[in-house]
DNA sequence: GTGAAAGCGCTAACAA
DNA sequence: TTGTTAGCGCTTTCAC
């Protein structure tokens, strides 16, 4: 019994590949990664080599010395209520908006083929958020994207002081050195109210985000300058928490104080299928009697009855450009952090 | 300049907690890992010497000798249209679904107190299948948990042939030797059945699920079986696709050819939405004329007006129970295949 | 109870 | 162009 091959059922490694094709390991790792100066004829059978012993090669040791996990953590962050009782509430709250859909769609398209995969990790409580950074000390992901669903959120600094490649999905609450991507929000709100003005609304409202998240207040700013600008100082406002149920409930107290709105703005699709709900139940018929627009463009706007007028947010979109940002960090580690925002589009559809 | 410490910056190793504490690279290792046998005044030491030097254990090298990876592959399996135009489509489709959500919380709600992760991929083309045998085979994750949208999917086939641990959501179309969790869909729809019967409702039809898939058929096959049982030998049935627009088509059409019709078994959630929209808009009362059960529970069935009677799937029970499936299959690996059926509840609310 | 030493499978200098 | 060799950081026998 001299120099047996590897009993059946072993994986195959490289030295497998190299005994079975003649040559080295070194070659054969040449081959396989595609490294130049290397003879077609050896390639050739090298490449038959691999294929008839069904080599794979094994990343665990390719990671340890390239220091590369080809693997980037895509978090979900932010506080839900840190006592929560049911364990899987937050993670059942992140999915219910068709927004964190998107950016999974976005980013996913981008790694997809330059070789990186996504490791999904939720970091709502004190200890979900140090595993995150754990994780990518340990080398497991080469870094993290973050998007943040709270605003006093403390991984964004978390991260950014551990010296780790990250890039966030917003501008961060508390300013950190960390690369983010963003939408113009004001200036998106305020394309909804000049929508509204211009269709000849008068005694317009809006429901807000919360007010403790950026996005909430910018859109409430932007929608106020542009009203303010056209003479109306004065806006009524009731503030929701982008969910759909809280649309629903802020929307009754809107047309209680205001039964003769006209006109209303909802900061995000989800509060204004809420709206809608409400209206057509006070009698109110969209847009004939009040005129709503939403902001989001997410995928409920156009199956919504009647299809919401919205203003479009290029979730996918933006959650590559945040992939790209991390990738490039991880090829240039001392760029310095980078910001990308974009533009906001109106989206005319029926309901205003 | 004797035995200098490593330069500030570069990333502890094991062997430089064993020297800040003195001992040797196995010493730390068995008190990291929590191995008996440790003297406790020098596993105090070394807990000293790991927080000062700021160590975290590589995962890389560590996988590279336990040959775990400590990471599970998420797919979503199933082919789209396969030379499908747009490249994210099939993401978008799939999140579009509140189900896949479901999915997610389940199974991250049972990994992560057990230190496994899930990186979420796409099988929708061949090539995205190949690329998930290799993932496994390489290494990189542990198995498999596979969601399967499409009937003829190959996918299953290919990890049971190359024999990789992997579970299933829902029986697979075509049999293989794989464990699977399922609900027991024909159950469900008999609960439909019999609830719309109890109601008075005496002309009934149903909007079922796509043909090509198990879970079509079975809907399909309970509501028939339960309705024929009381004397209703001929249903109306217009087939959906499961989407909320598929849902709306099919409505329109049993509208045209049965306007007198009194109840509808949508056979999902989505899909019900969208034939509750169609009949509102028809003038038709929900539930007065005529009455609407749904199937899953997802989370659209308590928000939608009125909120949607229908059968509960515990997708993340269920989903939960895949990774259980799975962490004993890695731990015991000649384990036979399992299935578990889960029994479905009727969620009675106010559309029927 | 602890340490020395042998690899896990791979890449990357460096030689040839 | 190819092979030899030295690790990457860790776990795990096996002596002591």
């Amino acid at each position: 019994m001299t120099d047996a091959p590897r009993p059946a059922g072993a994986i195959p490694t490289l030295e497998d590949v190299a005994r079975a094709a003649g040559v080295s390991r070194a070659t054969v790792s040449r081959v396989v990664n595609g490294v130049r100066n290397v003879d077609p004829a050896i390639q050739e059978a090298v490449r038959q080599a691999v294929s008839v012993t069904g080599y794979e090669p094994n990343r665990a040791a390719r990671s340890l010395v390239t220091r590369r996990a080809e693997t980037i953590a895509l978090v979900v962050s932010g506080a839900g209520i840190e006592e929560d009782a049911d364990e899987g509430s937050f993670t059942a709250r992140v999915f219910a908006d068709p927004f964190f859909g998107r950016v999974v769609t976005g980013v996913v398209n981008y790694l997809r083929p330059r070789g990186m995969h996504p490791v999904l990790m939720f970091a709502e409580t004190s200890r979900a958020r140090d595993e995150v950074v754990s994780y990518v000390r340990q080398g497991s992901a080469d870094g993290a994207l973050i998007v943040s669903t709270h605003a006093q959120d403390p991984l964004p600094a978390l991260i950014a002081d551990a010296g780790l490649p990250a890039v966030l999905y917003a501008r961060p609450a508390r300013p950190a050195r960390i690369s983010h991507v963003d939408l113009d929000h004001r200036e998106g709100a305020r394309l909804a109210a000049a929508h509204l003005l211009a269709r000849g609304c008068r005694r317009v409202a809006t429901i807000s985000g919360p007010m403790d998240l950026p996005v909430g207040q910018e859109r409430l700013a932007g929608f106020r300058d542009t009203m303010a600008q056209h003479g109306h100082e004065e806006v009524a406002v009731a503030e929701g928490l982008f969910t759909q149920e809280s649309g629903e409930v802020a929307m009754e107290r809107l047309l209680a104080e205001h039964p003769d709105l006209d006109g209303v703005f909802a900061a995000n699709d989800l509060m204004a299928v809420g709206a809608c709900h409400v209206l057509r139940e006070h009698g109110r018929r969209v847009p004939d009697d009040v005129a709503l627009i939403g902001f989001d463009d997410s995928s409920v706007a156009a199956s919504c009855r009647p299809s919401l007028t919205t203003v479009r947010q290029p979730v996918e979109d933006m959650a590559a450009e945040m992939a790209r940002l991390l990738l490039d960090r991880l090829t240039a580690p001392d760029r310095p952090a980078t910001s990308v925002l974009f533009e906001p589009v109106l989206v005319v559809r029926n309901s205003a």
